[in-house]
DNA sequence: CGGAAATAGTTCAAGCTCAAAATAATTAGC
DNA sequence: GCTAATTATTTTGAGCTTGAACTATTTCCG
């Protein structure tokens, strides 16, 4: 029925002549990634949720606020998070409602909008931000601190042959 | 400035002692491996657009229903993608709209909905998971073999450290 | 048996997300 | 200087997602 029955030599030699490769190996770990970040965006949503009746979109958002001083372009939030412009315009739009954000033109180019935390914006993130590491901690706690080390490795590495065969698949 | 700079010895022990775990470590781990994943379900949803004119949810509930060859009730459906019933009900009508699956109640239980895919959803979904897997092969092609063993032992545990973490953060 | 509790799904309102089209402002080329 | 192309953002329409409230059905147990 499957490959993994017969001879390994032939299974080999014949994959390299005619079967197309099937990715099995690849495809079982990334439902495994795919498994472990959607278990830890889960409960972050959900504390998020319980703690501070907040979203992590919204989230996300202020955490690039936080990391970039002096505000930053929209542009800018869109391309860092990964998602799209008409998102980040709805996301904004809310979290000025809510006071944590201001948004202003700037003079020199008035199509580009740049966007600031507040000062109630900054207390409420660094109150969120504190518990945000305390459940990290809590869900990585059975990891060493070599599994650490060894994951951010093999990450990186994986993220630039993604990056790569993006590239590559973008072309056809 | 950070803990890191000064001597470990004293650092273990005032960690210990009074200062909050900043876990920085595992905080930059977990940004980079929502990222890969961010990364490579971007590009799974592209391609499904632009190849097939489907969405990912859809794709990920023919794939469960093709994992189990006897169809499968709504409940076990949401458990296994972790979403919420309601959001099952939703996607399973549009599948059911577009003709890959069918629901029945079953007799013996009329509360209960089984979900089947149908002949055309079984034939669209295996053109569908062909792509898939070439597209997963591409990403993943800077992986050595023994990386994704590695891969695949880390992330195993880490998803036991999570499940852990968030059975003990629900007690609070 | 008969009502209370439990279970399986659906509905609803609000928010997130995207791609495509539209708008507005700036820059480039003649 | 004036039009065309480019750039930054917003708008729009469709689909995904959730938790909470609701409906329907079954099970528990007195």
């Amino acid at each position: 029925m499957s490959t993994t029955d017969v001879d390994p030599w032939i299974d080999a030699e014949t994959k390299v002549a005619e079967a197309p490769a099937d990715h099995r190996a690849e495809l079982r770990l990334w439902l495994r990634l795919l498994t472990c970040s959607t278990l830890i965006e889960n409960e972050i949503r959900r504390q998020l949720r319980d703690e501070f009746d907040f979203t992590l979109p919204r989230f996300d958002l202020l955490a690039q606020l936080e990391k970039a001083e002096d505000g930053l372009v929209l542009g800018e939030v869109s391309k860092r998070l990964m998602v799209s412009a008409g998102n980040v315009t709805a996301i904004v739009e809310r979290l000025l409602a809510s006071g944590h954000v201001t948004r202003t033109a700037l003079p020199q180019d008035r199509r580009t909008q740049i966007v600031r935390m507040t000062e109630e914006g900054r207390k409420a993130f660094k109150a969120m931000a504190d518990e945000h590491g305390e459940w990290i901690g809590r869900m990585f706690d059975g990891l060493e601190p070599a599994d650490i080390d060894h994951l951010m490795n093999l990450l990186g590495k994986l993220k630039t042959s993604v990056r790569a065969g993006i590239k590559r698949g973008e072309e056809t």
